[in-house]
DNA sequence: TGTGTAAAAAGAGTTGACACTTTTGTCTCG
DNA sequence: CGAGACAAAAGTGTCAACTCTTTTTACACA
């Protein structure tokens, strides 16, 4: 952890993408893991440091991320990694029962025949490489795939860009949730039912119990 | 339009708070009264000479904007004002219905009667004030009062501090919408009474199809 | 010994200069 | 006369230094 000075060296070979993107995915990646855990403080210039650039990237890098709320910050005083409490989780996944309901609702509208149908197939197969207990849990993941198919591109940027980040960070802080995987085969699969047979406010419905469920669950293995 | 060198100069009086800050709201002021119309491009170097500061605010500024989906950008070129499609206006709507009829809900659960009531008055003071024709609108906006009586601070930023900088361009940008306000009366009064009678799911109900009239009497008053 | 104040250290905000990329205009060749 | 290539211009990305605010620490006084 304290090798020496330039740790963890962006790569410079793929520089089309801007380094303040670069920096942002990997203080990301540093939450995720932990090494950055909630309510520790974020430093410009020893990120900057340890990353080999200099502090501009890094300053728009925390600016982005305090946009999605992933860190506090006011002005003239250090920033800190948000700090996961049992209420901001349940906000969070009252915003995803509004939004990912209602994209459930608009990909009833969307989605052909032969969409739902391939989606079925995706998830029975990944049903089966995750009973055969293969190695790589080949992350198929059901929400996601949903979202974006509602068609609506505001919605999918509100979940998939900023929301999931968020739980993700729960998810690995309140160990392994996995043990719901097989009630929550059966439960998506019901909404993919609901969709197949045009029936958009059932869909919505069960996705919106779906998600309470699964809010419900993560708050009784929140360790806060 | 085009008096001298710096004609906007920010008020650096009151410099509690960052320049960036202050840079993001006159630019998000300029999109609002039309000075950067949709689709024009904004350049960093002159906004910073306009404004009397450096680059760096103005480069926070236009991301900031970005996160908000207000502007395009993407490496290395020009960032360019959004434009307003019917499209989009549509997903933006969609989005309010999802968000603010959940926040309907969870306000019926949250707000006291006593809270109920003074919003009710504040209802008939707002009306009466408008069919007296006061020179001054005095802005009540009903659907940020009930947002923010929801209690979750997420869905309370994402509607008041995101959603909300596009939908007021989308109201200038569509003549005056304001021929619906006596409509749009009954449907609030009713959507409070559903609020008072704590029934949350007809609250939630009614919003949603409160603000989908509003976007079909906005997609047809759309110039584009 | 406890407390208030002031100075020093630390860190964020800002700036101007430099490097790199895209765009645009022009020139030549087919 | 049109198309492709080269060069100049415009504009964004990055950096290191400077300024200002906050926080901490040390010292003096009660």
């Amino acid at each position: 952890m304290s090798t020496s000075a330039t740790e963890t060296t962006i790569n410079k070979q793929e520089t089309q993408i801007p380094l303040a993107d670069a920096v942002f995915q990997n203080i990301l990646d540093a939450i995720y893991d932990g090494r950055l855990a909630p309510g520790s403080i974020i430093n410009e210039a020893s990120m900057a440091q340890e990353f080999g650039v200099s502090r501009g990237p890094v300053r728009e890098a925390i600016r982005r991320l305090q946009g999605i709320q992933l860190v506090t910050r006011e002005p003239y005083i250090k920033a800190r990694v948000m700090s996961l409490s049992a209420e901001s989780a349940l906000e969070l996944f009252q915003m995803r029962m509004a939004l990912e309901g209602m994209a459930c609702y608009l990909a009833t509208q969307r989605m052909s025949d032969a969409q739902v149908d391939a989606l079925l197939s995706e998830m029975e197969q990944d049903r089966q490489l995750r009973a055969n207990g293969t190695e790589r849990p080949r992350v198929f993941d059901f929400h996601e795939r949903i979202v974006r198919s509602c068609g609506n591109q505001r919605i999918i940027a509100a979940l998939c860009s900023d929301l999931y980040h968020l739980l993700r960070i729960y998810r690995r802080h309140s160990g392994t949730v996995l043990e719901r995987k097989d009630d929550a085969y059966v439960e998506h699969w019901q909404i993919v039912r609901a969709i197949k047979s045009r029936d958009g406010s059932l869909a919505e419905s069960l996705m919106r119990s779906h998600i309470e469920r699964a809010a419900n669950h993560l708050v009784q293995h929140l360790p806060l």
